[in-house]
RNA sequence: GGCCCCUUCGUCUAUCGGUUAGGACGCCAGGUUUUCAUCCUGGAAAGAGGAGUUCGAUUCUCCUAGGGGCUGCCA
């Protein structure tokens, strides 16, 4: 058992867009897999054909590639324990159900929906909020144990609908460990007879999912702790079937929260915060209804993948930021904390940040390119790398690069209202002449030239900084603020610098 | 309501019986900067409450409270 091959497997269910709560269930099966030398694989859990969204899958495999934490094994890759899908995989679950059966652990019940429907109610309003189908009431209820023999026979003859439900014993205690929580027990009293295979020819979960990670040799289940009430009866599963000697071990993992009130974090918290929930950008096919991503809002995949992987896990140590490979290496399950985490988008923006940051100033001008692209602009790579290297300081985002910078790359056609209020008078005026004058005898435009001339003239006016600074920088760059005016100039050059003073004088007010 | 899980600064967390309870984000103040951002320095900020075990509990046990999950022929 110890020396088992790690096997895990991130098993999705298609109904929609993966949000990023189900991306570190997914980053903390890779991050486990790879630890160990082992395996990952993606799942597709589409039994219930109901909720199924044509486009999720795609999306999930997309998002998955896109974090850089491909599976090894699945329908888009292919693997030796396929097909992935469990719709392609009906065939094989009935057997199991029916060997549930033929040991006494599983029986048929004809009960319809509406039957059920019925009885949750009757039972609401006598005071039991929630009746279920259990060792007790299914006394009452249609099914393969209070129906004679023969009618059961003729009933599946004739071809009526029915589900099979598991048959839970009386009074019983489950325990299993769980890598997590430790020590976790519920008894059978507890529990109902959950539903196994449904009237539609379909698994549900629980049997799907036993079934698979038994097929599939899974070691370890690594899920959320929603599935934390079910894991008992899962285990009982794995006893009727007779495989508790290659069970794999279970981790339920704690829950992303939302950062404001209460409740786990869902999909229909979409952009409703100011943030998004989903790895990519994702269009309802119904709707059409767009939810942002954070790949399309201009978040790293490195910065993204950094901040899921502490929520809910670190390292011990003080170190922050972890490459993939990092957290391959620092992961483990016994650092996973037990509690739910709030999503923290503050935190998010400042690992972008820090990303940005260790880019070099080619690298950020290269991915700066599309943006540029998009608004019209052509400028030489060494002039954007320019840009970067004044404007990265102050960005979040690469995008930020332009819109901070923008101003670099063309001309102002606005002046700062604010700025040209306070600090534009017949005086700053003068300065930008003065100066313009003097910068177009300068022979060399470098920073350190500008400095120094500018400096000069400060002393020859026997005036401050203060009092030429803004208005200069108004003309310059139709800002209030920004990055060193000199380094600025050097940057826009000699000719730029000076059409652009020019310009100022013209068309800002006397 | 029932069952299960959880509980350290606002948030993410360190601490595996003895610490001035540490770090990060955010926040505040000061410094650097012509300005903004960055950066630097500093600050405010936490063991839910109550019993017990122990020489000693944030750490172990129990109770209470609070939070979360589940309670479907959904996963």
């Amino acid at each position: 058992m110890s020396n088992r091959r790690v096997r895990v497997r991130f098993a999705p269910s298609p109904t929609g867009p993966l949000h990023m709560g189900g991306v570190r269930t997914a980053l903390y099966n890779y991050l486990f897999a790879k630890k160990h030398g082992g395996d990952f694989i993606l799942r597709v859990e589409d039994t219930d054909q109901t909720r199924l969204v044509s486009s999720a899958e795609q999306y999930i495999i997309d998002a998955l590639n896109w974090c850089g934490i491909s599976p090894d094994e699945g329908q888009s890759v292919g693997g030796n324990f396929g097909p992935y899908r469990q719709s392609d995989r009906k065939h094989l679950y009935r057997d199991y159900a029916d060997k549930l059966i033929a040991s006494g652990h599983a029986y048929y019940a004809f009960d319809t929906a509406e039957d059920l429907d019925r009885v949750r109610v009757m039972a609401k309003k006598a005071g039991t909020p929630n009746w279920q189908y259990n060792n007790i009431t299914r006394s009452q209820m249609k099914n393969s144990l209070t129906l004679p023999e023969a009618e059961t026979k003729a009933r599946l003859e004739a071809g009526e609908p029915y589900v099979i439900r598991i048959k839970l014993p009386r009074n019983e205690e489950v325990k299993f460990e769980d890598l997590i929580r430790g020590w976790v027990s519920v008894n059978t009293n507890n529990m109902d007879d959950k539903v196994l295979f449904k009237s539609d020819g379909m698994p549900t979960y629980h049997l799907a999912n036993i079934v698979d990670d038994h097929l599939m040799e899974i070691s370890h289940v690594i899920r959320g702790e929603e599935w934390l009430p079910s894991a008992p009866l899962h285990i009982l599963l794995y006893q009727y079937f007779g495989w508790e000697s290659t069970r794999p071990q279970f981790a339920h993992l704690p829950l992303l929260l939302k950062p404001d009130g209460n409740g786990k974090l869902s999909k229909r918290d979409g952009d409703r915060l100011g943030f998004p929930v989903f790895p990519l950008q994702w269009t309802d096919p119904e709707t059409g209804n767009i939810s942002s991503g954070y790949r399309e809002q201009g978040y790293f995949k490195e910065a993204f993948v950094n901040m899921l992987a502490f929520l809910g896990w670190n390292p011990g140590t003080e170190q922050e930021l972890f490459s993939l490979n990092d957290l391959i290496e620092s992961f483990s399950l016994e650092r996973v904390n037990k509690a739910g985490a709030k999503y923290d988008h503050d935190k998010t923006k400042w690992f972008n940040q820090q990303y940005l940051r260790n880019y070099s100033d080619a690298q950020l001008a290269d991915l700066l390119l599309p943006t540029l692209e998009k608004n019209q602009i052509s400028a030489t790579p060494a002039f954007v790398e320019g840009v970067v290297a004044l404007i990265k300081e102050r960005a979040y985002f690469v995008e930020d690069i332009f819109t901070e910078g923008a101003y670099l790359f063309s001309a102002p056609s606005e002046y700062d209202e604010k700025t040209l209020k306070k600090k534009w008078n017949a005086d700053a005026r003068a300065h930008v002449e003065n100066l313009a004058e003097l910068f177009a005898n300068l022979s060399s435009f470098t920073a350190e030239d500008l400095e120094n001339c500018f400096k000069n003239y400060l002393e020859a006016k026997e005036t401050g900084f203060g009092k030429v600074g803004p208005g200069f920088r108004l003309a310059v760059t139709g800002k209030g603020m920004g990055p060193s005016m000199f380094e600025i100039c050097a940057l826009l050059g000699k000719e730029e610098t000076l059409k652009r003073m020019q310009h100022s004088l013209e068309k800002l007010p006397a």
